[in-house]
DNA sequence: GTGGTCCAATGGTCCAACCAATTCTGCACG
DNA sequence: CGTGCAGAATTGGTTGGACCATTGGACCAC
């Protein structure tokens, strides 16, 4: 006997059941990325269940980072769902101090490069003026501010990796995005950070909007070099003071 | 004025306090994952807050798999925490899926790539013996059964990730392994998977035994194409059986 | 316009009770 | 003495209802 034909039964899988019917919901009304979904009190009402077991299950969306919570707001899609999503949540056992930083700096080194490579083969027209436009956005930005643009520097190398057409690229440099600037401004206040990659976020562009893999790999390349140094710079800064 | 000298006020955060306070209690008892962790209702004794607030953050560490509950059993822990977790929750849109299985293999281009460069730039002669142990065993394993070597040549990569003194590497790149081995004997029965990427595993050593980081990286990439070519020709088989 | 006030909508928290699965307990029976 | 089973106690899962805190828009006085 097929022993698959007997799968087992779910009695109890309120909040699970919550979220399929959200995917079927979000499908059904194309909702993209950014548009809000609706209250807890109308899923509650509308799929039959109480507003708390709606809450658990968007709990778990927004911990896997689909879905964003703003009180008196709304809660908000924040990345494509579909009905056979394949979560991988990875905790690793991070730590504040220099060296957990650089490990942080050699992953995003190894995958802003192949990002950026990616990118420049793939990228289609619209894609490169979207992000010629990130770039003008953030150039004048540090003009205006003269440095930290940390904000649209990111958004610059988001639009790099939702071109370079693997989403895995933005979600695992994006968990070490949060690491990095947790720890940044805090226990190392480098004013300056930043200004040494400027130049490059253009060169990396150029070499996309040539087509050129290659080199934007070694652009990219050169980006992290610049902010390793930052940071060995200020670690050795904090080091001084803390002597003292 | 400098724009981040004005962060944003934190006035509530009770499910994160939760959180904090129970990494505290972990700590503080020692446990071990599988051990049980208080009942709910105890915790929200403790800490002064509702039974649902202790809720809303156990099941964020549910998500995350670091906690299991079992219903009328408890909860209880099932990996080790720490203050300073970093989470990387990644999703994949469709699962089994020929392009799913093509960016995984994309990031770990990437990461194989870095690791075996520093690896052959860090490692000892202690670390270069062991590694080429690992490799014996693997090439043995694989002229005794004909291939299928699948896990002596796992233990051969992950020695060269921990040579390179990064434990992210080997963490990022498990999470890939099992995702890529639960779908790669099921869907796409390809029985000689691995022949093509067989010699290149000696090439690599050879490169980290001369401390020659660019020869690794391009033989760790060579290695990454077979595979990557072996999964395009499986995924070209599949979709031909499935015409007929 | 500008700024302030009010108000409705929405997520966040709390409470008290009950349901469902599990585990423990103790008694009856062999 | 052990064995098995019924029932109690424990524990996570769900419910409904209430209130708080934040947000954002409407409205109004200046």
């Amino acid at each position: 006997m097929d022993q698959n034909s007997l799968p087992p039964i779910q009695t109890t899988a309120r909040d699970d059941a919550v979220l399929k019917a959200l995917v079927g919901f979000v499908r059904a009304e194309a909702l993209q990325p950014g548009e809000r979904l609706p209250t807890e009190r109308i899923l509650a009402e509308r799929l039959k269940v109480s507003r708390n077991t709606v809450r658990e299950a968007l709990t778990r969306w927004e911990g896997l980072g689909l879905v964003e919570r703003r009180q008196g707001s709304g809660t908000y899609l924040k990345a494509a769902v579909s009905p056979d999503m394949l979560h991988m949540p990875l905790t690793l056992a991070g730590g504040n101090d220099f060296t957990s930083l650089m490990h942080t700096l050699e992953i995003r080194r190894a995958l802003e490069a192949e990002a950026a490579a990616l990118c420049a083969e793939r990228a289609s027209p619209a894609d490169i003026a979207e992000i010629k436009r990130k770039l003008d956005i953030m150039e004048q930005a540090f003009r205006t501010r003269d440095g930290m643009s940390s904000e649209e520097d990111w958004e610059f190398h988001q639009a790099i990796y939702r071109v370079s057409g693997n989403p895995l690229f933005e979600q695992i440099i994006a968990a070490m995005h949060e690491l990095f600037h947790r720890f940044w401004e805090h226990p190392l206040g480098v004013r300056d950070f930043g200004h040494a990659s400027f130049p490059y976020h253009r060169t990396i562009y150029e070499c996309i909007a040539a087509r050129d893999p290659q080199g934007a790999r070694a652009e990219a390349l050169k980006l992290i070099a610049t902010v390793e140094d930052d940071l060995k710079r200020g670690a050795a800064k904090l080091k001084l003071s803390s002597q003292t």
